[in-house]
DNA sequence: AATGAATGAGATTTCATTCAT
DNA sequence: CATGAATGAAATCTCATTCAT
């Protein structure tokens, strides 16, 4: 620890925090291409050419940001795989707002930003082992009718109905809502170990 | 309706579809922020000028292409609507890859272009209720695990994995894919009749 | 005439002339990289944006303002051709200060501005050619200690030399000046035809 | 000359000759105006603010450039100066590629560095001085159409030839150059002593 | 119905320089 | 010796929009 290279804007640095909060807060208030220089500057009470000296490139912030996404991710599902009722911990890590409306955000930018989408992939397919894991020690799974499905399968299902439920919610829709929570908890409380 | 004021530039209008076509490619090509006055003009070989003189602001451009893709949307899931097996349809339509990469971009701006996202939960409200309407029609479910879930519930489900399906596969994630839609694959032969 | 289809900032116009102008002047006070957008735009009293609107690229008004001097040295080249003492007439071009000056610039530039690079080499062959055509037509010449040179390289001499007056005069070196320039008069006194 | 100043950063240092190194390559592949505090780091491999350190100011720097190429031509004029053939040898000074690149870049730099140029306007008339030495020891010339012209003249008349040699050379100009170099060829032979 | 001109704003990036340690 | 942090300025470019014709 104490003989770690500084880097320009060490992980450590309150500065360098501010920054990717103000960006983190900005993307979600006013979508990706409000991820500027400017904008992040001013929201952090910072000055814009800070931000460069943080973050040369656009894509070094965005970088950033979904990094410092992807621990936050890792370290709900680490906490899922532990607790008690470990499904419903899941789904509620699917179903989470704060997160998944930036996941959006980036998937929208994986479109056009080659460096962010290997990254994005990358984390996703470890991600989607690791929920594997958890759904593999379930064992009232084997009675029900996703028996059938393989864990994989139904990390998938529920990652896109819980994405679904956010993403459709956070915009304003509301048919079908309820219904669709309604059936998953009925699961849920059904498949509770 | 018989009212509908006339608006520059006429629906029927060869220029004006020559436009539409060209931001609808840029938005599939480079994300939503790509789609300006400038690149649209370019792409169509068109002249800046001219697409402010058919689409006065930015909004009504991006309207506009959101209504021609909702048309679309709405002739598929008639046409489902009508099919021999509508289960079946009503998932291919959800699995369509060729308007999903859109789809995204434009929940992505909804963040912050109020009137187009106002639109756009209306049409989606009415998609979910013309696909209740398909569902409610299905006799078969009663008998299945989903009998427990109401028609808008199954609508969210299935749109959800459909979805996620599409925008995964297109990043290039692919863990748990071929589980999922042989789950589907599966329960909707079951369910056919 | 009438029916020449006007572009961007048509050659006639006098706001781009006055860019031009400004940009020229600009190289010459200050070396090739002071032209910039703002620095012309404050030299010619117009706004920044305008330059980008006439020139959308900096490539774009470099390569303007050389064809513009290209034009120039073509006009007074002709000119030589049929001056009453053409050998003469040749070297008050290659030792005209105004010009000269701006031709180091553009060589400096043209390491590494690549498309006006093959401009300039296109243009310096037209007019070696153009000057042995001239060249070709002095009978006096077969009589000097030249004859042994042909045109061609009798063009370059003339023009190194001048280049190099020019250019070292600009810098306010002077040793071998007088001599040089006296030793040129001279010979050009000589072979007068 | 007993009194000379310490400078920060000693003429010894091997950090220093490596940012030196890195500042020529930089101006001799992307031009004068690349020589930044920052690029010379980074292809030195070292950080911006030890550049700084160094050379307080960018004409700190580019001074030490002159003056470490200066050093060179001066060496290189001092070895013709003894050597069998000495106007040969002045000759391939002149034509020597290697140091045109950067002797162009300069000058045009010198336009609007003042303290560079000085440097530069009194090295040239001491290379000139040089050079008059060099020349005034050669009979051969009494005999030739050269007679005429003193050496200093003869100076500058063999500079601005070499010089224009390389630089049209290096662009990629052709006509005449063959010509050009025969005749000097030639002339080197009948005056070698 | 169409277009050229103009403009203010802002995004991205690079820069030289200062300062404290 | 050496470096990280910070900053104001400027360069390049893109943009939406307005206006006059």
């Amino acid at each position: 620890m104490a003989t770690v290279t500084r880097r320009i804007g060490a992980e450590s640095s309150a500065t360098r925090a501010a920054m990717l909060g103000a960006a983190e807060a900005l993307m979600r208030d006013e979508g990706y291409a409000a991820v500027s220089t400017r904008k992040v500057a001013t929201r952090a009470g910072l000055k814009p050419s800070l931000v460069h000296y943080y973050f040369p490139t656009t894509d070094d912030l965005l970088i950033a940001m979904f990094r410092r996404g992807a621990d936050q991710s890792d370290a709900m599902l680490e906490a899922a795989l532990s607790a008690p009722d470990p499904l419903r911990a899941l789904w509620d890590f699917f179903a989470d707002t704060s997160r998944t409306a930036l996941t959006l955000e980036f998937m929208a930018l994986a479109n056009h930003r080659k460096t962010l989408r290997s990254f994005m992939v990358e984390h996703s397919e470890q991600m989607r082992e690791r929920q594997v894991e958890l759904l593999s020690r379930l064992p009232a799974l084997a009675d029900s009718p996703f028996a059938d499905c393989p864990p994989a399968g139904l990390s998938l299902l529920l990652a896109g109905i819980g994405r679904a439920l956010v993403m459709e919610g956070g915009m304003g829709v509301v048919g079908g809502h309820a219904e669709a929570r309604a059936f998953v908890e009925q699961w849920l409380e059904r498949l509770r170990g």
